[in-house]
Formats: structure tokens, sequence, C-alpha cells
DNA sequence: ACAATAGTGTCTCTTAGACAATATCGA
DNA sequence: TCGATATTGTCTAAGAGACACTATTGT
């Protein structure tokens, strides 16, 4: 029996003008060489402890980003999905503040909105569909979209962030309950985003515990929330 | 390079006594062969369309049962959980009446209660970890414990369900509040509970459109909640 | 009639959202 | 001072849970 075809597939997300956008690359090979595609390859059982090794692996080999919220999303697989045979591929997805996306040693890395994805290869459709659908129904409940801030953001910009992915505005007075609630964020002392015309906002950062990116398993972050 | 061993493993779980039991059996071959562990194995890449189905097959050939709520769980993997080598497992998680468990044909399987699962071989132990809190989360917000009924139900018995699962006790008024408003049973016409010596429930059934489980996807269910 | 549980009406308390008042910056 | 946005206070409406009342069976 021919062995089973096993990779990983890297749904990468970051913030580009205030709108969700995912990271595609060129395929070097056949099949759809040339073709716009997620991040992915082969699963090294040699060196990858695990998938998500081997995610992580991926995401720094073909996108130079060393950190970034990860979390495993499904696995898809069968015979058809790929035209070489029985593949399996277990998708993760990561969310990454876009200034880590370095364009000038990686030129190569596209951003593209998530609202205008066309002709993705494989099953790539259905995989940023499901992890399209993960990322909005989990931010309903939980903090993930901090992960697409830098290090230090304002709660006005965060609640900006809420609504590019929910695609919905959020009521000012509930959001900051909730975010107080989740109590995750901690104010910098006397740290103001200053320069604008008005009223300067306070800073936040992520608590110490919830800080370590790669790190964070999916528990991490929701035991607190 | 080694190939990758690619298996799938079931967390099967039921009621009985009205607590949460899962399914195990004995091991035939090494390693661990004789210990009780989940119904799993080998991808059939010659006879499966893909994963879910390997896991249909698995649960079919295993257990005999041919009719549960079936979800993928996660993919778990690494060098270190199989002595055979790196190996990767698809592990779903299925929900079945306990009728459907046909202990004459089948005495091999054995249900343990949940809470007093020891000495499970490889990472069974994480795995099934892995599906209590799936489960328990997912019932917490959706239908997912009907599927532990069988075809009809009184909503007393459902709400002691979702007790089981949830191992707490549910407000008698929300809880119908809430079933009513996911829109997913319909009384049946006349039919009542009867033979106790109080008034009789109302038999209720999931609408048609629920009803074929093995046809039901994550999504069919949670669109309805 | 009585015991026991099903099913329903209603009150209160918590929480989410609307609205609006106050605060603090650059120009 | 003015315009703009941050931040906070408060009112209101919707939803969850507690409580208690009515309904219907077998004994």
């Amino acid at each position: 029996m021919s062995p089973i075809i096993c990779t990983v597939d890297v749904v990468l997300l970051t913030l580009h003008d205030a709108s969700l956008h995912l990271a595609l690359l060129k395929r070097e090979h056949a099949p759809f060489a040339g073709v716009l595609a997620l991040p992915g390859g082969y699963i090294h059982a040699e060196e990858d402890s695990d998938t998500r090794d081997a995610a992580l692996r991926t995401l720094r080999e073909k996108t130079g980003i060393g950190s970034a919220y990860l979390e495993q999303l499904e696995t898809f697989s069968g015979p058809g999905r790929d035209p070489r045979g029985w593949s399996l591929s277990v998708a993760y997805y990561a969310l990454v503040p876009s200034r880590l996306i370095d364009h000038e040693s990686r030129p190569e890395v596209v951003l593209r909105p998530v609202d205008q994805l066309q002709g993705l290869p494989f099953d790539h459709p259905r995989i940023v569909e499901a992890a399209l659908q993960r990322v909005r129904n989990k931010s309903s409940y939980s903090s993930l979209p901090v992960h697409l801030c830098g290090e230090t953001f304002t709660l006005p910009r965060l609640q900006g962030v809420y609504e590019a992915i929910l695609g919905e505005p959020i009521n000012k007075v509930s959001f900051r309950r909730k975010i107080e609630e989740l109590d995750i964020l901690e104010a910098i002392e006397g740290q103001l985003e200053t320069g604008k015309a008005h009223r300067p906002a306070q800073l936040y950062r992520l608590k110490k515990q919830y800080r370590q990116h790669l790190a964070l398993t999916d528990r991490g972050l929701n035991s607190a929330g």
C-alpha cells in the first residue's frame, strides 16, 4: 500500500488596513507550481517533535515568522485533495501583528484580504473557511484578537481589531466591561498614546502570563476567559 | 525516512446508570496487548475516503456501532506516543444512546465511568481528557447531548443527561427556555411517557433535519444553536 | 385523596446595550 | 477656545435563575 502523504498547512492571518488578511506563497513545485497557496509542507518525522512543531517550522522557514499565536484547527484528508495521492494535512491557524511580517526580506509573502480569495489550490478554500469560522467564533467570547496587535495597544485600537474580525460594530461600554472581566490586560503606568488632536488613550499590554505566544496552547488562553 | 504511522482513535461516549461512560477494548496485538484502550486503528488509504470514514469503519468493525454522532476532535502526534515510531492519530469522539451498544454480540466492549479511568495506554488519557472537555464545553451551549438519548425522550430525561455531562444541576425553567429557543425538538403528538405514578411527560424527538446522525457535521448542529 | 413529578407563570437579579456627561489632548 | 476622541457614569431592556403554583398520573 502506498504511504499516506502527511503535511501541515498554516492559515496565517494578520491585520492590514484595518481588515483581516491571509498570507499566501507561490508554490515552487508541482502540483500547482506558481499558484498562490497556504504555507505548508511535509511533516519531517526526523526533526519535528509533533505536528505543532512542524507547523512552527513551516512558518519560520516559509515566512520568517518566529513568534505567533498558533492553534491546531482541523485535519483534512482523503484521496482527492492532492493529485499525488491519499493525503492528510493537519491545518493550523496563526495570528500575528502585521509588523512581524518582514516584507523586505520576504517579498514572496503575499497578503490578500480574506473576503477576496480565489484560485486557491487543493482544498485550501475549505481550510481557510474553517479557520475564519473558528477565529470569528472564538473572538466573540475570548481574547483571541489581542494576538493581532503588537506588544502594546490602546483599547479603542483593540476594539477596532475585534470589529474588523467580527465584521460589525461593538458597543464601547460592553466591550470595555468584557475586556475588564477577562482580566488579561494591564495598563502601562503613565504610558499614553499621544500625538493625536484629542484626549490620549491609555496603552495596555497582555499580562505576563499570557505573553509567551509560542508556549500558548488553546487552553492557556481560554482558561482565562 | 521511515513513514509516519497514521491512525484514528475514537472516544466513544455513552450514558450508563445516569453517568457518562467510555467504551474500551482489550488490545489484541503489541504494543500493550491485553490492555484496555480506545477503539482505534490504521487509516486504510485504499478503502477510507477520509479520516472520518476511517473512524466510522473503526467504530463499526470494533464495536458494531453503525450509527452515532461523530465529530473530529484533534490530531495527536509525535515520536513518543507510540513505541513503534513517529505516529499521528486523528482523534474523533462519538456519542451514542447506550441501547445501541449490543453487549450480546460484542461482549468485548467494556464500559468505564469517565471519572474512573486509569491505566490507559499511549496518550489515550490525554485524548479522553480533550474529548471530555470538548463535550462538556459544547454541551453548555448546544444540543449535543440529545445524541446520547434514543429516538424519543422526555424533557426531564434530557435535562438529566445534560446534568450528567455538566456535573451540576440545571434550572428547569431556564433549561426548557433554552431548548425551546434552540428549536431542534418537536413534541410527538399525543405521545406521553406513561406508567409512572405521576403526571406523564411529553415525548419529544429531534426534528427531521437534525436526525441523520451519520451525515451530521459539526456545523450541522451548531448552526441551529 | 395523596404522593410524586410534569409543566407553566412570574418575580428578581444580573448583564448587555444605549445614551450621555466628563476628560484631555493638538491646533 | 474648539474639535476630536478617550473614559466613565447611569438608565433601560433583555435574559437567567428562583420560587411557587397548577396539572395529571398511579396507588
